[in-house]
RNA sequence: GCGCUUGUAGCUCAGGUGGAUAGAGCAACUGCCUUCUAAGCAGUGGGUCGGGGGUUCGAGUCCCUCCAAGCGUGCCA
């Protein structure tokens, strides 16, 4: 919270407590202990800025009904030099108070002040933290879910570390296992298409036009002097071709999205460092694992999991899960990030408990990773549902998704829910009706105000500094709301980042434009009195300055000119 | 069967630790530009908060139960 939002807030608290010992000094109140009560905002401005409900959880300590202990509080109320000019008892027996406007104009200094890192805490107090998101197949082109956990882990990332956290993004690539095999499979398939008749793909193969396109390319390079050798090692070829074209493309598309990654993370390297063995020993070690028909399972049920699951088949190859704990050992342990965060689609929800269980079963504290369901999105065209499948080859792409729609109104649409909610994307919407869209809603505020602070210069008015008796003259109905709204900023970032939970800064950016433009509509900036206008001045440059901010932090552009 | 998630206006969704008459946006209708950007603002209509119990001064919010939807429950990833 800022500082002036703490301090009145913790006025309040001294207010009620040193009213109700008056009362019970001067025997209106009986002599009983005052239980813990809340300070908060109304719903509805009639019942004041702030509001307690002292009166209503005293009411069993004291004997007495609320609305009479209220009265007594209130009787012994003193307001002289606090934020606040007005208490009065309402309802059921709440104290509202209302905010002086030197409250105001202290939030709008203190916004002045901190310029461009108002909003910015300590909430985190510099802990690391690493966001794993998209981490999409490098066997296939990026989907639009894909598009959602991007813009939503590159949007939390942003956040944590306005909130006080040292944050670093990571791509975990799958270039080994099951799914490249599955890889090199339908690209040998394709491969030998080319050459001979009657070879067909199985069920479970990619069937992609990619796949067919990269089989092409080999095809051209090399010609059919692999169709003669050992299946073992034509398949090697091709994914040694194919794969990092995958991964560099992923990269490139992931930067026209506007992510970038810190580190690209490989599988493989867990497997050629040894440790996805050296993990699976540790686990042995715990003592938590048995033999059973020749596999070796862990005792998840130990952790809290309905089911004990397979470490190792009886093959001797290790299931998927053994990489996954040991990339996270490895996050937590040997690189020893604080939190490890990764935004997953939901139908992977029966797998978070299971790596917390492996995880804790090796001694981490499973709360250190925090995994972040997401919805799947629903793609809608035409009034209609598109399928996603992959292996249709007719998948709206990542890149289909932005060579049709802004990039802007995807990053802010995509963050507009939380991750955990259904999402309906509507191509239609997005793309023909972009001005109904509500990320231009806050552009054409922050443009708005770039116009009004043109004007004025033009005028020759600007804004060198601003004084408090000047702030003390936005005493609007609007004014006060808009800063209010400037005032809860930091507040909503601490619980965004506490909620890990990006939707809640493009609702406050969101807001913020509401309040502005209803503040534009009811009072004018370029006034005749020198010291108004300033003081609007002053407000108009900090909202402009929060929006680009918040916009900043969605990595979506804030136009000066619309 | 068991488990996870979800259910709020016609549609899409907000509703920190329980609070006062449940809020926005979209869609529909009506007003507001000779003055700082009308991509805006103001107003009207629209609700058994999935159903039913319970806890209490007070429940959309907490507990139980039922209903509906999605997903999970592999020696697949």
């Amino acid at each position: 919270m800022s500082f002036v939002v703490k301090k009145a807030e913790e006025q309040i608290y001294n207010i009620i407590k040193s009213a109700s010992a008056a009362a019970i000094k001067n025997g209106t109140l009986p002599e009983a202990e005052l239980p813990d009560f809340k300070v908060e905002i109304p719903a509805d401005r009639a019942n004041g800025d702030y509001s307690t409900n002292a009166a209503m959880v005293a009411a069993r300590a004291f004997r007495l009904a609320p609305p009479k202990i209220a009265a007594e509080i209130s009787a012994n109320i003193d307001l002289s030099g606090t934020y606040f000019e007005k208490c009065e008892i309402a309802g059921a027996g709440f104290i509202n108070f209302n905010l002086s406007a030197e409250y105001y104009a202290d939030v709008l200094l203190d916004a002045g002040e901190k310029g461009e890192n108002y909003g910015k805490s300590d909430f985190g107090s510099g802990k690391s933290v690493l966001v794993e998101f998209v981490s999409a197949n490098p066997t296939g082109p990026m989907h639009i879910g894909n598009a959602r956990g991007g813009a939503i882990g590159d949007c939390l990332a942003e956040l944590l570390s306005w909130a006080g956290y040292h944050v670093e993004r990571e791509f975990y690539v799958n270039d080994a296992g099951n799914q490249i095999n599955k890889f090199a499979l339908s690209l040998d398939l394709r491969y030998l298409q080319l050459y001979k008749d009657g070879v067909e793909m199985p069920e479970d193969s990619y069937h992609g036009q990619d796949i067919i396109d990269h089989a092409k390319a080999f095809a051209e390079i090399h010609g059919d002097k692999y169709v003669s050798l050992s299946e073992d090692e034509r398949r090697k070829a091709l994914v040694s071709y194919a794969l990092p074209l995958n991964i560099s493309a992923l990269e490139q598309d992931l930067l026209r999205y506007r992510i970038k990654y810190d580190t690209w993370f490989l599988e493989s390297s867990l497997h050629s460092s040894s440790e996805v063995e050296r993990v699976l020993a540790l686990m042995i070690e715990s003592g938590h694992t048995y033999e059973s028909e020749g596999a070796i399972w862990f005792k998840a049920s130990e952790f809290g999991c309905d089911k004990d699951f397979v470490l190792r088949r009886s093959n001797g190859v290790p299931t998927y899960v053994v990489p996954d704990i040991a990339y996270h050992y490895n996050k937590l342990v040997t690189r020893g990030f604080d939190k490890a965060i990764n935004i997953l689609g939901a139908d992977h929800h029966g797998y978070a408990p299971r790596l917390k269980a492996a995880l804790s079963a090796l001694g981490i504290d499973p709360e250190r990773l925090d995994i972040i369901l997401m919805q799947m999105v629903n793609l809608m065209r035409d009034g209609e549902r598109v399928k996603l499948s992959k292996r249709s080859g007719k998948a709206i792409t990542l890149i289909t998704l932005l060579d049709e729609v802004p990039i802007d109104a995807a990053r802010f649409i995509f963050n507009q829910r939380e991750a955990n909610s259904q999402c309906d994307f509507d191509l239609d919407l997005a793309v023909e009706q972009t001005s109904q869209n509500p990320v231009y809603y806050c552009q054409y505020a922050h443009a708005r105000i770039c116009s009004i602070i043109g004007k004025l210069a033009q005028k020759g008015f600007s804004l060198e500094s601003v004084n408090k008796s000047e702030l003390l003259l936005l005493t609007s109905f609007e004014e006060k709301e808009l800063i209010r709204h400037i005032a809860s900023l930091t507040g909503v970032i601490e619980a965004a980042a506490k909620a890990e939970d990006p939707s809640k800064i493009t609702k406050y950016a969101q807001d913020l434009a509401t309040h502005f433009h209803k503040f534009y509509n009811a009072q004018r900036v370029d006034v005749e009195d020198e010291a108004l206008r300033n003081a609007r001045l002053a407000l108009c440059v900090s909202v402009k300055d929060i929006m680009k901010n918040l916009l900043g932090m969605l990595k979506i552009d804030a136009p000066e000119k619309m």
